[in-house]
DNA sequence: CGCTAGATTCACAAATTTGTGAAGTTAAGA
DNA sequence: TCTTAACTTCACAAATTTGTGAATCTAGCG
């Protein structure tokens, strides 16, 4: 049928000087990077946040210019702008600068989703004051006051539980590394 | 100054015939519940669902009708059907009809919050979906590939982890009401 | 110092979401 | 079986969010 190999039905090969990035099937990588980023927007972050990430992620290099996402994504540079804008905010992407260039590149960090675990515990803290608010207003001796003192023992117990995860995750990927060193080289 | 209890400015007292709900000022429970309904929707809850949710948290019995939501919430009966639809899909309130009404009631759990932490085991288990998909698409051999597989087995981890956290806190648990048991009774 | 590539901001239009009133449905009680 | 209280659904209006093009700002480079 097609002389093709079957993996292969539409690359890139336009750009091909600038980043050395494709050797891969654009339509399944674009179709990861839509429902990767589905999935995010389900759990609550902003669309083409969610898009930008998501294609960062799927990236060779982990880093892209303004230009290369806007073109990927098929979105305007002020959308890459308020999108970049947000994922900077909360820490999910940097910015870097080449010395003798004008244009930024955005970059994903390996460790990004252990540190946005990490900063969950912020999340937390900022619950348990609302929710020890809530026991001083309801009074520790009402039943409403007792349900939401509940709720924070819990809240309590997941971030004291969150500190030791992480502890452990640290361990494990230091193993895994450690793993891949010996045996990969 | 006052001779009223420091505590108090204004407290409902109507509907004093159908609860035995409330001795307590009104003014602070309610910004109590909008409080805490709008971390719930930072954290991507529907405006409607979480306002509904933090209301039955802070009511003394854990069970609310229909009219009494809208009345304490300035809402209509279809929002409160809305919230409700919603809250009782993801399990996080329950319905119950008294058996000789028409009148629906509805109902926090004590124990929503570790099943909901326990249902996003599923949503985990659907993010490692497309990202073994991504990987598959992107080759393991591919720098990209290689990144998402690091992202992969990040979620792995944390899946598992989320299993011993639950059974240590149903322990903790146990725990505690024993603890209650002997002290308090 | 001006020119220009590139990022950002802004006003606005499009799309989406949210809550309402009203009509529709269901089932308890006469 | 009829009546009616209570929940649900639906169409629509209001509010919010999202992304765009154009204008503006910033900083390399000649």
């Amino acid at each position: 049928m097609s002389e093709q190999p079957q993996q292969s039905a539409h690359r890139t090969d336009d750009a091909r000087q600038d980043g050395g990035e494709d050797t891969r099937d654009d339509g399944a990588v674009s179709q990861f990077v839509e429902r990767f980023a589905s999935q995010l927007v389900d759990a609550g972050m902003q669309r083409m946040s969610a898009r930008v990430f998501a294609c960062l992620l799927a990236s060779d290099s982990g880093v892209l210019t303004s230009a290369e996402l806007g073109e990927r994504l098929q979105v305007s540079p002020a959308a890459v702008s308020g999108a970049i804008r947000y994922l900077s905010q909360v820490d999910m992407v940097s910015r870097e600068r080449e010395p003798g260039s004008r244009r930024d590149r955005y970059r994903v960090h390996s460790d990004q989703w252990y540190e946005a675990l990490a900063r969950r515990d912020n999340v937390l803290t900022r619950w348990e004051g609302t929710l020890r608010e809530g026991v001083d207003s309801l009074g520790e001796d009402s039943p409403a006051g007792r349900r939401i003192a509940e709720t924070l023992i819990f809240f309590e117990f997941l971030q004291k539980e969150l500190t030791g995860l992480l502890q452990r995750w640290r361990e494990h990927r230091d193993q895994l590394r450690a793993d891949l060193e010996s045996a990969g080289r």
